[in-house]
Order: C-alpha cells, then sequence, then structure tokens
DNA sequence: ATGTTGACTGCGT
DNA sequence: AACGCAGCCAACA
C-alpha cells in the first residue's frame, strides 16, 4: 500500500461538510466536530477551518460555530465584530454579551445528532 | 526541515 | 470559580 495522495487538504473539505449541516437555529462547537472527524483534540484546526472558509467560494454557516462555552470566539474574524452575533439572532439564537443564552439548548452535537 | 501560531479543550492548581 | 499549562494538527515563514 502506498501512501495516500493527500489530495488539497481534503480535512478542510469535510469540516465544511459537518458545518453546513449544523440546522439554522442551532450552534455546534469546535471540539465536538473534530471530535466527530476522528480528531479527539484538533478544535484548532476546525478554527483555522473556518478561517479558511472565508477564503473559500463554498457557503460555510461559520456562525453557527462557537467554542464549548457557547462563546463567539470567532467573532473578531468577522468584518465586523457583531456580524456574528446579528447572525446567530437572525436565526432565533438569543446571544448576550457574546454569549449564547442557553447554550445547552441550541447545542448541536454531530456525533450525537447526526449518526 | 524546524519553529511559531491559531476562531480550542481538558486537567491541575 | 478563575487562571495557567500542555496536547494536538496543519499551514506559513
Amino acid at each position: 500500500m502506498g501512501k495516500q495522495p493527500k489530495d488539497q487538504s481534503n480535512f478542510f473539505a469535510d469540516v465544511y461538510e459537518v458545518v453546513k449541516l449544523i440546522p439554522s437555529g442551532r450552534v455546534s462547537s469546535y471540539g465536538a466536530i473534530a471530535r466527530y472527524l476522528g480528531l479527539s483534540r484538533g478544535a484548532r484546526m476546525v478554527g483555522w477551518a473556518m478561517m479558511s472558509s472565508h477564503y473559500s467560494t463554498e457557503q460555510v454557516p461559520a456562525h453557527r460555530v462557537v467554542n464549548r462555552q457557547g462563546l463567539l470566539t470567532g467573532r473578531r474574524h468577522y468584518p465586523t465584530p457583531t456580524q456574528m452575533q446579528e447572525r446567530l439572532e437572525a436565526e432565533g439564537i438569543p446571544v448576550k454579551d457574546e454569549q449564547v443564552q442557553n447554550f445547552d439548548h441550541y447545542f448541536w452535537d454531530p456525533s450525537r445528532e447526526l449518526l
């Protein structure tokens, strides 16, 4: 068995796929997505992929991905620091002070919800 | 090839 | 409960 062609960051593509599966009105976390992809501690990678998603032509709802505390840690990578929050609120997710309210209720875990 | 960094997370203090 | 340190993977200089 030779080595597998690494393609070009097909890891990013996998992350995009999972993120695109997050239903509107729900949020997920970097760690949950990483774990679903088999990376027990690749949460930072997921964040990296999200940042790259801005340069991708694919539409990835990166605003639905927050950290495990429900904090909008990625908001500073948006054109305006409030865009991420506004987008979540537009989907019916209450956000106060950079934090998703009732986070546990809106949390969507690919390993749990998705099979 | 080596070192640094990053939209994180878990555990120890 | 809050803070700090270490682990993990991939891109970049």
